[in-house]
DNA sequence: GCCAACGTTGGC
DNA sequence: GCCAACGTTGGC
């Protein structure tokens, strides 16, 4: 069984656009045990991914990914130049795990954050609760379909993505 | 730049 | 185990 995600990234840091110029990314850096845990966990090769640009105007869903490796050590945690470096990190438990993905699809139209808060539709997404930061979040399918509809994708065809 | 909401750290 | 202090996220 397919699960269904969004990510978030500042896009100055690293966005959408660039994982299309990259083919594929490691999704280093998450150092929260919650979002790491589900890359540790749940997330699995074909998980499809509603990529989410953060700190930017307006915040917005900027395209589709999948996932294409299961969760495995996060180097970046023993790299003592890294700014992702963690001392309590280790070989043996290197304690921080990420993913990786490819991206699908740019979407026709952003989805802004405004779109989706003003959406009844969207009641109840992780995205708009109050308080809610976390970088990584599991999306409902509904929830998932509609983003994609509201993007200009034809939905269906790209659930079979 | 502000700040609310959280998560983490570390002294006790 | 408590909790104050501090750091981060991320919209506004």
């Amino acid at each position: 069984m397919r699960s269904l995600w969004l990510m978030k990234s500042e896009p100055h840091v690293y966005s959408f656009e660039d994982l299309v110029a990259d083919g594929q990314t490691h999704w280093d850096g998450v150092r929260n045990y919650q979002a790491r845990n589900m890359m540790r966990d749940q997330m699995k090769v074909g998980d499809l991914v509603l990529y989410y640009h953060s700190n930017t105007k307006p915040p917005h869903v900027a395209g589709l990914a999948r996932v294409v490796r299961e969760g495995y050590p996060d180097h970046t945690a023993l790299d003592p130049s890294s700014k992702y470096f963690d001392a309590k990190a280790t070989e043996e438990n290197p304690r921080w795990s990420m993913v990786d993905l490819a991206p699908v699809a740019a979407c026709p139209d952003i989805v802004s954050l405004e779109v989706i808060k003003e959406d009844p539709a969207f009641e109840g997404m992780l995205l708009i609760r109050r308080g809610q930061r976390l970088s990584i979040q599991p999306v409902e399918e509904h929830h998932f379909r509609r983003v994609l509809m509201l993007a200009g994708f034809d939905v269906d065809e790209m659930m079979e993505a």
